[in-house]
RNA sequence: GGGGAGAUACUCAAGCGGCCAACGAGGGCAGACUGUAAAUCUGCUGACUAUGUCUUCGCAGGUUCGAAUCCUGCUCUCCCCA
């Protein structure tokens, strides 16, 4: 039993381009598909969420998805965007974050089950470690015209005169590097679809290439649109780096906060694309939200589902306390009267540093609390800066330069919360 | 292999012997405003024992009272020709 995956795509703006007969080739019976991951950390983030719903999408819609790891690839480095020279990783360290992969993955993927459509998880290492160059070029290379793969947008950008910096031989082949999976799983897993970034679309028409001109058959492609931000920002990053999917790296609580920190726009495209609410769940919201934006009902919504998802129900309660606690109007009193389990609850993930018992006793001057002694700032001539502009604040009460910190700021005896404006949050702890 | 252009702070980009910690723009941060939004306005954006001092303009030397600016060598990047 399937459903049409490529109509549920649409409405849910995920579809970017797709090859003609995809759809009624998806529509005969179960089919299978991959998308690549390049695993260049032991973690997703949340650019790979995309391609990762596209995944489960396919498999609610009956079909059988294929997560493929770019043990290779990754070595190599596509030249689609501006990607710099990559380091290749050794085989332990890429089977470590293979596992780690693997077990994010099966947050959202059945891998285990033995349904005929489990989710498969495989390495374009494990097949392309054996192949010569003396292979490579004689079985691949040949069929595949100098011409052909100069015409490729990724490839024409890095070859016109604009162009920052020439691209190496490496990057030229990573096509066909990328091909040679799709044409692998095509013969020896029936797969018959490659989805990816909207950037992947030359990469996999490569492909689709490969096994027509190798097998004499026929590949699919479908893209959807890189996700972009209203404001033009890179979507999935902040100051601080990638959003991780790994709480140890980016915590529950900033994974909600940046969930809900999106702007009206964005959040109706994100909603869609990012969780499983059907299509009259989100229409009412969208209208709810347009009623009254100043609630933003969508934000909290979106934050909520995808919180709950890639985390858990504890997690997300905390993330909830924690930005109430943190965002509402809640007052140094307030802090004080949290008990130490919760406290350190809402602030885990809050970066910190310790302070001796005694520093506290003498007093400690703000300079010392926000870099000298802690490190919250970069220089002590930035904590200056800082203090000037009254953008510092001890238990959330602003504070100037002359501040003393004393045990009488200590929360529960042992800690003090820093902030620099309103989102940036420090704590002492005390020892 | 030959010829040309270039390398300045997070990015782009001025500066071409002293007035340069380095114009301007973007980005970032903060303040006001607000919906933990957007837009807008304002300030800040090398460091320090701070109205001064120190280290920065690809790297290493040199000229000069004085160099981001001039000279020499090196490294790297791009373009054109072979």
């Amino acid at each position: 039993m399937t459903s049409n995956f490529v109509e549920e795509l649409k409405w849910r703006g995920m579809l970017h381009d797709v090859m003609p007969g995809t759809e009624e080739h998806l529509l005969q019976g179960m089919q299978n598909a991959y998308v690549g991951i390049d695993p260049t950390a032991d973690s997703l983030h949340i650019g790979h969420l995309v391609t990762v719903m596209m995944l489960k999408h396919f498999q609610l819609a009956g079909h059988k998805p294929f997560a493929l790891l770019g043990g290779a690839t990754g070595m190599i480095g596509d030249p689609s965007g501006k990607s710099a020279e990559r380091n290749l990783l050794d085989e332990a360290t890429l089977r470590l974050y293979q596992e780690a992969l693997r077990a994010q993955l099966s947050r959202f993927l059945d891998f285990e089950s033995d349904a005929e459509n489990a989710a498969v998880l495989v390495n374009n290492y494990d097949w392309m470690k054996g192949f010569s160059f003396l292979d490579f070029i004689r079985d691949v290379g040949k069929h595949i015209t100098v011409n052909y793969m100069m015409a490729k947008d990724s490839v024409k950008k890095r070859l016109s005169p604009e162009a920052k910096e020439g691209m190496s031989f490496t990057e030229f082949t990573y096509q066909l590097v990328q091909g040679c999976d799709f044409l692998h799983l095509y013969q020896n897993h029936n797969c018959t679809l490659q989805m990816g970034g909207s950037d992947q679309w030359g990469n996999i028409t490569t492909g689709t290439e490969l096994i027509r001109r190798i097998a004499g058959g026929k590949g699919y492609a479908l893209t959807c649109p890189l996700i972009t931000k209203a404001d033009g920002t890179k979507f999935g990053k902040t100051e601080g780096g990638n959003i991780w999917l790994d709480p140890h790296r980016t915590s529950p609580y900033k994974f909600y906060q940046y969930w809900l920190n999106t702007s009206d726009d964005d959040a109706e495209k994100y909603i869609k694309i990012f969780t499983f609410l059907s299509r009259e769940e989100v229409e009412s919201l969208v209208q709810e939200h347009g009623k009254a934006p100043h609630t933003r009902v969508l934000q909290k919504r979106l934050a909520r589902e995808v919180t709950l998802m890639v985390h858990s129900q504890d997690d997300l309660d905390n993330a909830l306390r924690a930005s109430d606690l943190l965002f509402g109007k809640s007052t140094s009193e307030d802090l004080k009267r949290l008990d130490e389990k919760t406290f350190l609850d809402v602030f885990e993930g809050v970066p910190q540093s310790v302070l001796s018992r005694s520093d506290i006793d003498k007093g400690v001057d703000m300079i010392g609390a926000l870099s000298a002694k802690t490190g919250f700032l970069g220089s002590n001539s930035e904590a200056r800066r800082e203090l000037k502009q009254h953008s510092i604040s001890v238990n959330r009460e602003k504070v100037g330069e002359a501040y003393q910190i004393t045990p009488e700021d200590l929360i529960n005896n042992r800690f003090v919360l820093l902030q620099k404006g309103r989102k940036n949050y420090f704590l002492l702890v005390v020892e």
